[in-house]
RNA sequence: GGUCCCUUCGUCUAUCGGUUAGGACACAUGGUUUUCAUCCAUGAAAGAGGGGUUCGAUUCCCCUAGGGACCGCCA
């Protein structure tokens, strides 16, 4: 058997969603856990809706989130004279024909077949038609004469057996009128041009698969495997689209998903192995196989996406977390101060164990990112007379120290607390608020170790007069 | 309307005829803790309904119901 050969071939009409992320990393998977090639073919057939900057974001969405195509972009477009070799050549072989119809008729014959509650399919008028009853004024299309009789089955490798009357595949167009050909067309020969092995795609295609299927038998071609996946669902049950909310990359780049949780939890989203669900890019390449794809769509959950991340923000080095969280706020908030660099690398242990993801970092650490601090009013007004003294203490208490440290701070605060007879929160609290402008917050020592001993000083002297 | 597909806790899922139906997220409660969190422990929570087959069905078959996809000279 040859080796396999997966593709992902998204039309660069609109931005990449994370269905088709996931369309893609299954294909990619399962390449690599075959060891085999994935290729990238970009169908922009649709002149009309293809964007360059569309396909610029297919192809950053996949690099994002670690998905690597082998060898070049497979255009569509610079392909289309192949297909319409082989629409001539299936008309030819007697196994197309032309069509006259005009688009007016068929709409006709449509909306008469709704009006009487009857399924319409193209009646095959031309079909078997001669040539000299064309009419010169129109110019044909090219329709595919497909199977009238008995029934096909697609032995899909996820769905199973699927059995189809024939005669409920209408004889579809390959070429129009304008000599371009349709999708169907292109897409078998560009899957046989490319020598795919296996065809993993979305549930929708499934009727495309019975017709593409018989250009293949028509032509003599190898018949690729199929794979049809349940589509992902929006909460409310319908298939996912570009133009639901939180369905691109970018709306999960900017408020800081890493590409590994993703990567993640897409994989677990209508795949399953035994009950493990952490799985590194490694594990997933040697685990993913077909049969774990589940049947039935699944729904997409906004709080499994981020307790996915929340466990890749704990769990990688703080080095890496830092890089992203650096690369983030320039990307999304804003550039981190050189200056500032070390402290909040440094702080790293602690604002992780607060934070869903990268935003939550950087919210968290905006009281040292930040050279002012930014009051929540309702926490300002906890600070009264009494701990306005207790701030100002602390400031006369630490302004004689070289270096701040918790071995030196311990006893300053707990002589305050004694001091003023008051427990920790009764200090730490006014603390934190001067500090960060909140009352919620890392635990006090971290917060002044994790700012400049000047800085402090002026905070604190701030709000405690 | 036609064709096809799907149906286990709220969500993602495990189970390949015999289980107290398991795990994870979310949720609730308790503990740790200087706040918020983290962390730990505990808990509540499911086989759509009805028929078969079988000693025994979540699992196999049929029907019903519900949901979904497709039905373009888009891809």
């Amino acid at each position: 058997m040859s080796k396999v050969a997966t593709r992902f071939a998204p039309s660069p009409t609109g931005p990449l969603h994370i269905g088709g992320l996931r369309t893609a990393l299954f294909n990619w998977l399962y390449s690599k856990n075959k060891g085999g090639k994935f290729y990238l073919r970009i169908e922009d057939t649709d002149k009309e809706r293809s964007k360059e900057e569309h396909k610029q974001q297919i192809i950053k969405s996949l690099t994002w989130i670690g998905i690597e195509h082998d060898g070049d972009e497979y255009i569509q477009s610079k392909k289309i004279e192949d297909h319409v070799n082989i629409a001539l050549e299936l008309l030819k072989k007697g196994k197309a024909y032309k069509c006259y119809c005009t688009p007016e008729e068929i709409e006709e014959q449509k909306k008469r077949a709704k009006q009487k509650k009857i399924p319409y399919i193209y009646n095959r008028k031309w079909r078997d038609a001669g040539e000299t009853e064309a009419p010169k004024y129109i110019k044909p299309v090219i329709r595919f004469k497909s199977k009238i009789d008995g029934s096909a089955i697609l032995k899909d490798l996820v769905q199973g057996d699927i059995e189809i009357e024939n005669n409920t595949i209408e004889d579809f167009i390959i070429l129009r009128n304008d000599g371009t050909p349709t999708y169907n067309l292109s897409a078998s020969v560009d899957d046989h041009l490319m020598n795919m092995t296996h065809i993993i795609r979305g549930d929708d295609h499934k009727i495309n698969t019975f017709k593409q299927i018989q250009i293949y038998e028509a032509l003599n071609w190898n018949i690729p495997k199929f794979a049809h996946i349940p589509l992902i669902h929006t909460i409310d049950g319908k298939k996912l689209s570009k133009r639901d909310n939180a369905s691109t990359l970018d709306d999960y780049s900017k408020i800081g998903i890493l590409p590994e949780a993703l990567r993640n939890y897409l994989l677990r989203l209508g795949w399953s192995f035994e009950d493990k669900e952490i799985f590194s890019l490694k594990e997933s390449i040697k685990y993913f196989n077909l049969q774990g794809i589940g049947k039935s769509p699944s729904k997409l959950d906004m709080s499994r996406i981020l307790s996915m991340n929340e466990h890749y923000i704990k769990n990688i080095k703080e080095d890496e977390l830092f890089i992203k969280l650096k690369e983030y706020c320039e990307l999304f908030k804003e550039k981190i101060d050189l200056k500032k660099e070390e402290k909040i690398k440094q702080s790293l242990s602690f604002l992780k164990n607060k934070a869903k993801t990268l935003e939550d970092i950087y919210k968290n650490s905006k009281y040292i990112i930040l050279n002012e601090v930014s009051f929540n009013k309702e926490d300002l007004k906890l600070i009264d007379n009494k701990s306005k003294k207790i701030i100002i203490d602390f400031v006369n208490k630490i302004s004689n120290l070289d270096t701040l440290s918790k071995d030196n701070l311990e006893p300053i605060i707990n002589e305050l607390i004694k001091v003023n007879e008051t427990n920790f929160k009764g200090v730490g609290q006014p603390l934190r608020i001067g500090l960060t402008g909140s009352k919620f917050g890392p635990g006090i020592y971290d917060i002044i170790l994790s700012l400049d001993k000047d800085d402090i000083v002026k905070r604190l002297t701030k709000v405690g007069h």
